[in-house]
DNA sequence: TTACCTGCAAACTCTTTGCACCGCA
DNA sequence: TGCGGTGCAAAGAGTTTGCAGGTAA
């Protein structure tokens, strides 16, 4: 999660990507690049609902889909889910779902590790990788499992 | 793909699942058990339009739903579709997107070899890998890559 | 002032469900 | 004949779009 954006930081983040200045916009920009975890359009409309944030289920998608067109968010459609999930990491990583609270956390890169034996033939392009676990215990260490 | 199976076959595997035999069920079960390669309802309905096999939306989605939960397909959703796909291969494995033909590939657990350092409190009950790639040419060999 | 953003509602897409009829066993 | 499968249509869920009015620059 990122440290938290002052309101001047989005409205400049915003107009250097051409965007246009608005309090909704603003207002969504600062919970969705900063407090909210992987949020779908329904966690930021109750969000917004809770905060007395007017705006409506429509500008929450424009919004939204529009930061992932400026490349300030990704977008995911997830295997367990058919909710489209932003992500304000937009470095290229994979996804785990705590299987118990339904949260998705991020894996970087780094922490996965992959060998696909294709012919060369195939170029890849991206790989997205998508972990499926529970918390069972605190010792920290590192797991090798064949999938 | 699985060698085609017999209208016998068939009938005997749905009675085996306690299933009613129907020549609806026959019909669509020799195209996604035998024939169909990764399909989506309305490639099956497609299908039955172009074979003259009479049968509604709803009982595609009906019976590819029944034999899931017969357990002898296994339904999918991917990042790149906002469609349900349909597999025949129910053992488990992994996915590679072809990028120019948008169809997709079974890839089998052997193929991929996968190393998560996730802190040993994750117990990880399953991992899906989706490979986006393109074809270049025909030598065959392997590629290793970090993701 | 003008371009474009917002809110509302309706449209759209994909999937599921309700119900009368029909077919398998 | 009876259970349950089928077809049709309508309902649901999630997302996108059209348009009138409002706001930023």
């Amino acid at each position: 999660m990122k440290s938290c954006l002052s309101v001047d930081q989005i409205r400049t983040m915003l107009r250097s990507k051409g965007l246009q200045v608005t309090s909704q916009r603003v207002a969504l920009c600062r919970f969705v690049l900063c407090e909210a975890d992987h949020p779908t359009v329904d966690t930021v409309k109750l969000w917004a609902e809770e905060n007395d944030v007017q705006v409506s289920q429509a500008t929450v998608y424009n919004t939204l889909n529009m930061l992932v067109d400026a490349g300030l968010m990704k977008v995911f459609r997830f295997p367990h889910s058919d909710r489209m999930v932003y992500d304000n990491n937009v470095h290229h990583h994979h996804h785990l779902l705590d299987e118990e609270t339904n949260h998705i956390l991020d894996l970087e890169p780094g922490q996965v590790n992959f060998y696909a034996g294709l012919s060369k033939e195939w170029d890849i392009s991206e790989v997205a990788v998508f972990v499926r676990a529970k918390r069972r215990s605190s010792k920290m260490d590192t797991a090798r499992q064949n999938i």
